[in-house]
DNA sequence: TTATTATTGTTATATTATAACGTATTATGC
DNA sequence: GCATAATACGTTATAATATAACAATAATAA
């Protein structure tokens, strides 16, 4: 199982992560060929600061702000198409938000674990799961192309302290 | 596991599944004190009769249609609010779209399978899928609450015949 | 440098969903 | 039955999410 769980739910040097990130986003642009541009880095970057999943309009504000100027929705749903066809961020579509993907060089799930209290989003890889989908489709004959599974509940923190409703 | 695949994917008499939901709908209204209007039937009738997953605003349509008058999205919108909340339709989060639930009684998995050739969606209910989930969660203590699991991929009607892009 | 391609800017608009308030209908107590 | 309350629906306006179309600019290749 891989999963960015305990980073996601525990206190920890997070810049490391985000810095990791985007180095790996360069990495894989220069393998393929595609540009990483401000924009578009500036939306990976916004999407690993925030412990939750953002929305396009949400991306849109934080965007003009960091790039001290006017955005419009085009610009940003670009960069989301573009980050999401490298298989850099994902849609949490009960969401309608975005999020930045952890391992993007593997194979894996597209499962999330959404905290319905504080709004954090984990993502896991888990083969079990996957394994046991795959031979449900074989069963009914269905051919598996992608998956979107997304669970609702408590994370470890909210869980812990359930007086606690939100966390800033 | 439980699953109308077979009924979503193979030619039957889909008057008697209409019925039959129907039926089994004004009987949960029954014992939850609920009232099954002419408004919410409808809905619910004309998801049924629909192989694939309708949006709102085809609902609008189609209910406009069947009702003879015209017809407002907050009137839709609440047929599929009264109806979700009784666990007689689904909503796919994915296509944003809603589907009526073949077995509203027992508990399920929310999992879907949802044809990307033809539109179809099949819903399945499948234990083992449910408690390497639950486990998943449990490991990561997560505490699940719900679920919404949408596969994608091709149907087994489209499946054996993929020259063929659409049903109808 | 120029031609070509890729990206972004800009305006307008499509699609999905809800808020707010008034009216009508249905159930309940008397 | 009739008054009352509760529930559902009608209506208008608008919020939230997403895309189409075309012009301007920037990056790359010839």
């Amino acid at each position: 199982m891989l999963t960015n769980s305990r980073l996601v739910h525990q206190p920890h040097d997070h810049e490391r992560c985000i810095n990791a990130a985007l180095l790996c986003a360069h990495d894989l642009c220069a393998e393929k060929n595609a540009r990483m541009t401000k924009t578009r880095e500036s939306v990976l970057r916004l999407l690993w600061q925030s412990y939750r999943p953002l929305g396009a309009y949400q991306l849109q504000d934080q965007l003009a702000e960091m790039l001290d100027k006017p955005i419009a929705p085009p610009t940003v749903y670009r960069a989301i198409e573009f980050l999401l066809q490298l298989g850099l961020i994902h849609r949490i579509h009960s969401l309608n938000a975005y999020i930045g993907c952890p391992f993007p060089n593997s194979e894996h799930s597209n499962l999330f674990m959404i905290c319905t209290q504080c709004g954090s989003a984990a993502e896991v890889a888990h083969n079990t799961v996957n394994n046991v989908l795959q031979s449900t489709c074989d069963k009914l004959n269905f051919t598996l192309q992608s998956q979107s599974i997304e669970l609702f509940g408590l994370c470890p923190r909210c869980s812990d302290n359930t007086e606690v409703s939100n966390r800033d």
